[in-house]
Parts: structure tokens; sequence; C-alpha cells
DNA sequence: TTTT
DNA sequence: TTTT
């Protein structure tokens, strides 16, 4: 009945943009936390934890983070399945965000400053900022339409095929 | 750029639901988190933390907490102040919950059952479920309206004076 | 570089205590979240969330949690990978747990108890506390030990078959 | 019996240091954490909140952390109070924090840097490392001793007046 | 001013 | 009393 998440960390790769079929954006990418202690063997490890965005906020994310950039993640896990092709069960843990900060600038050479976007309140409506701002009237915050973004379809709907992802409107979690 | 909060705890009071001039709720309460240690004295020791909340989800919590229930809050610490008669500026530290969840029934007896309401998104709909639902076309997560609930008022506005509390509707965080 | 969850859920099932080969407490179990809407089918929907918890903490949980009942978890996203019978890489996402609430008490009938452990800090050493109170001079905070709960071995160390769990004390993370 | 608090901000201040009587290093800073939203006159806002480290992450912090840089920190509220000299009880609301990660390097003109410190766990020995590495064998995740930091006294014992806080050992809260 |  |  609680499900929060907080990750600061960098991103593996470039974000990965993508459309519903029903047009809605969806943006995935994977960010390294390092663990805050060394393996037994003394090496430095990190945890590799797959982000999922949606919507204004996954358009956002498409537009400001990069590969390598330091972010911060807020949000909820996340655990779906799907029968892969073997007739198998394969589960898959995301965070699926509902805000990120931009703990990096884009600027070269420059410092850190903070951009973000968030799918809860509307930001002060600077460029990148996020929010619905602009996105006519589909509210995150809305009231009682049921959602769903985590059917037990019997393939990954984030399997990269070239085809557009398998997720109809109604699997929206916002 | 992000401030997150979560308290689990119980009510030291039942909830206060008052009416800002423009007819939005606000529910107030204090939550007591005991400590994980004891003092240097061997007492159990607990932080009394101030939470409120907003609109639909204000009354929710008027309606469902009470007293001595234990109880989970999510939100965000909020720092105000304002000037006493005195002239002196006097800082209050809150906790702006947007999800509150109950941890325990009313049923005189029963066992726990986890109700509770959120202003992020709208819950199933059932009686006192939270978000927004039922609360018309108001959206908690709305785009680009500024908002404000802390002006540096020259008096504390939620101060028990009788009257109702002295905030405008645009000083709603949501 | 910052890596923290929070849920409140109930167990499916009867916690599962076992031991490493050096004799370190390892309990796992799974918590179901329930989501914050509805599928878009109108159905009910939670995630099932996979706990580990470590020493003290394990036994704690072993002791006094059970199937059904309602409890906060806090902790980190750990992602391990292992090498299966047919040579697939596997990833397994669990929240490793540094601290644990028991939101609803043993006592039949009775209301919620809190009760809980953590492995950050001592408790106050009542039955059933956490922290390693009692635990003589193992800490876990401690200091420059380097620890490894996560390697890359070519079978599940959590997977039953009956025997001790592949896991050298070495493999700890606190 | 759960207090969790996670904030990104940036310093209003250089953090100050001080110790006890007994010696123990404290450093306090605030941090100003941007509102996610507009004020009703379209200002941004911002919450300046308190934050309290001890021990060996008191001295990371006043080594590694500055005015104005971008700073992550974990902990948890406590809500102290004392008798000031007009014999008038005040209530003061700090972030007493166990983990915190500098987002911005000391290097002029550098790119934001991950480095940090923690009272939970031991970092992997860096200079500037934290938990209590190298301190010897005072261990923050420490058993049964009984703890305390926020005495009724009949001061402030963060006031400033130049001479030692009035803080014993006793009263350190890990 | 505080909860179990 | 506040940061970018």
């Amino acid at each position: 009945m609680l499900n929060r998440v907080i990750l600061i960390g960098r991103l593996t790769r470039d974000p990965e943009l993508r459309y519903t079929p029903a047009g809605v954006a969806v943006t995935q990418f994977t960010i390294a936390v390092d663990r805050p202690f060394t393996s037994g063997q003394g090496e430095r490890e990190a945890d590799f934890i797959p982000v999922v965005t949606w919507r204004q906020l996954a358009e956002t994310c498409a537009n400001y983070l990069r590969k390598g950039r330091l972010t911060a993640v807020e949000g909820r896990i996340q655990v779906r399945n799907y029968e892969n092709n073997e007739g198998k069960r394969v589960y898959v843990t995301e965070v699926i965000a509902d805000n990120v900060r931009f703990l990096e600038s884009n600027r070269e050479g420059g410092a850190a400053r903070e951009e973000g976007g968030s799918s809860n309140y509307g930001s002060s409506g600077a460029s990148g900022g996020g929010g619905n701002s602009g996105g006519g009237n589909a509210s995150y915050g809305g009231g009682n339409r049921s959602n769903n973004n985590s059917r037990n379809d019997s393939r990954d709907p984030f399997q990269d095929d070239g085809r557009p992802i398998d997720i109809s409107e109604d699997d929206l979690p916002f």
C-alpha cells in the first residue's frame, strides 16, 4: 500500500523514447547506482536499475538525459511478467518514475545545474519543465480512471523488435 | 529539488479539519514517531511531527483518522514562517502529505486494515478512497497553475482563533 | 550513489530462514504491495516484491513475521545475476532490507502493535528488538571491511535445492 | 516507528563544525530545496531545511561541503525543544542525516562528481569517505547503548555563544 | 500540549 | 538570516 523508491546514479546509455500504438510516450533507461561498499575482491560494484517514465516526463527525459549523466529518480517498484517464446514466465522489475531530476546540465564543462520533471505536479513552466503542462487535459493526478501498465501478455512489450510497443492506452499507470 | 518524507507513527489527537475562506479543506494532525533508540536516561522517546493535508485527502483524513491510530504519511517538508504579535519571526516546520495510509481500521478489536488516500493519483474509488475522485475537475497533477501555501504573513494562518483560517485559494500547494 | 526503498504490504507466505555455509542467517520473503489504481479490467493489482534480510534482522523476521501480516520494509534495491543451467544469464531484483517494522502483532484478534528490527542502529533491547543488540561485537555499521552479496556465480544461490545456500561470509552486505 | 527523509538542494552557507564537550564532532548546515511550483505571485520558492550530522560524517561534511553546493541528504526528522531565556518553550525541527552525497565537486569549473559519506555502513575507504572507517571501535550500528541528542534543556545547545556546545556524550543519536 |  |  506504499511503494516509494529514490535513486541517484548515472545513465548507462542514452534513454530510449518510444510510443504506444495509442501514441503515448514511454522512455526507458538504466541507472547505475554504486553500492556503498566494495565486493569481497575489493571491486567497486553497482546496481543497474531499469527505469520507465511515461507521457510528458518521458519526453523531457528523452530530451535532457544522456549516457553518463548524474540523475535522481523517484518512483515506485513495479514487477511485471510475461511469457517468453519458450513458454516460460519471465519477471521484470522496473522503477516507474514520477519525478526525475537532472543533476548535471548539458553545457560542456559547465557546473551542475538542476532541472527536472515530474508527473505529480506542475513545474514552473520553464522549457524542459515537467508536469503535464502543455499536455492538454490528460491529468496524471486524475480521479477514478482505471489504469494498468502491467498486463500479463505473452511477450515483453519492451522487447525491441522495431515495431511500436504493445501497450494500449488503458495500460498507463497515471 | 527533491524533498520526500515517509513516516509511520500514531496520531497524538484527533485530526482537525478546517476550511480556507475560499472553502478549501485543510486537515492538521501530529504523529508521534518513536525513535529507534532510548535516551541517555533509558527512556523511550518520540518525535512529534505536525502533518498537513489538503482538499480531498484532508476530508478523508478527518473522516478516518483518530487519536492513537497507526498511520503512514508520505509528503514533503515545508518550512513556513510568520511574524508573531511581538514582531518576531516564527518558523514552523510541517510535513505536507500527499499520501496517507490508515494502518489500523475503525472496527473495535479488529485487525489492522489498510485504507488510505492520496493526492497524487486516483485510488480505486472505494468510499474513503483518496485522490481527487469525485472532486470535479480540479487536478492535483495539474499543469502550469501557480500555487503557494506558505506566504510570509504576519500571523500564523493555522493559529486557532475561531475564525476561518487565513489562506487564500492561491495559496494551495496542489 | 543513493538507493532507498520503502514499502508497506503483506507477506505472501511465511518467511524462509536459511544459513550460509559460514553460518550467517538470511531470511527471504515476498511482500504484496497493492497498486494505487486498478487495471484496465477494473481489477485490483499488486506488485510482489522479494525482500532479503541478513543476520540478526533475518532471525527477528523469521520469528515474528507470518503470511498475511502487514509489514513496512526499508532498504535498497539490489540487482544480482547468475547463469542458469542452460547457460543463460538471469537477473534477480530484490530489496535488501535494513529496517523492518511489524505493523500487525501476533496476538489473535489483537489490534496492531508496532515491533520491528533494524540493522542500522540498536533498538531498545526488547525481546524481538532488532539491531545487533546482544549480537556481540559484530557491527553492521562497521568500518572498512569489504563486503559483497551479489557475486556473479553460475547458479542462483537462493534457488531451493535442499542444500545450504552458496554464499560465503565475504558476500555479506553489512 | 519509521522516519525517513531524502532531500536534494543547495547549502545556503558553509557548514559549521563544532565539538561537544566530550569531543564529538557535530556539523550543521541548511539546505535550500526549491519547491516544485511557484508562489501565488509567480515567484520561485524554497524550503530552508536545517541539517545536523555527527561524528565522522560531520567531519567529512565540514571538509567537503561549501555554500551553494548541490547535495543529497538522507536521514530522519527530529523535533527537539528547549526553554528560551524568556521561559518559553521553543521547538526546533532538524534533519539528522546519516548519509550525505556531494553532488558537485570542489574542482573549479569541473563537472559534478559524486562523493559522500554515511554513518550506516563503511564506504570504500577513499579519503573523504564516510562511515566510521578509521574511527576506531566506535560503531554507529552499535547495539544496546542508550543514546539521546534531544534533551529538554533550558537553552538551545546549538545557539552560538562561542563556547563549546552543551551536549554530553550520552546525547548522541548513534 | 502529545501516541502505543 | 538564506542556495542556483
